[in-house]
DNA sequence: CCGTATCCGTTTGGATACTG
DNA sequence: CAGTATCCAAACGGATACGG
């Protein structure tokens, strides 16, 4: 079960799901991540098929990333975390705030 | 986002969704499990509130885990990775099944 | 039965500096 | 811009032994 393993995996998976992207992009996308762990990923996602990897020739080189069908099949299992974190993120903060109420 | 961190904890939940279980029949469900590995988690998930701990104060001791409501939200998450990597798998074998045709 | 304590190898991923 | 190379601390998790 390391189909998503790996940290900010399912966060590349996800901004490429809105389509196409740049190196430097999902670096600003994804804040937090360091090159070379995004790198690895990249480099990891390619070599399983959930991405390709398209070189333009200008100068400076541009990377451009993007999801292949195969990539598009791991949506369901993304959405479900995503949707799931959220809801349980909400939740911290009301029992947060209910934690709260008494001194505030 | 490590919401499923660690090792086995799909795998945990995944268990307890069908019903409450003891310690020795969740190591006996999940074949390769430490006992380390396994208590961990449990507190972890125990901590987070996706579980309950139960003890019946019999002799020897009887554990029961179950999962919360809050446990339960987690299940389409499980699911959708269920899914996906079980399609994987399939499209793995077929893959294989035709690199190998023209040998067979 | 249900764990905990300890030791320890492996892996992970952040920081930093550097290259084409 | 798009990485790679190196160093390194921390986390992970398996094996083993032991306690309530």
């Amino acid at each position: 079960m390391q189909l998503l393993s790996g940290a900010w995996t399912p966060n590349i998976i996800w901004y490429l799901s809105q389509g196409s992207r740049r190196f430097s992009e999902l670096r600003a996308d994804i804040a937090g991540v360091s090159a070379k762990v995004l790198s690895t990923r990249l480099k990891e996602l390619e070599a399983r098929g959930i991405l390709t990897r398209t070189v333009a020739p200008t100068t400076p080189p541009s990377v451009e990333y993007e999801l292949t069908p195969l990539g598009g099949e791991l949506m369901p299992a993304i959405t479900a975390i995503v949707d799931v974190s959220h809801r349980l993120r909400v939740k911290s903060r009301e029992d947060a705030a209910i934690s709260g109420e008494s001194a505030a």
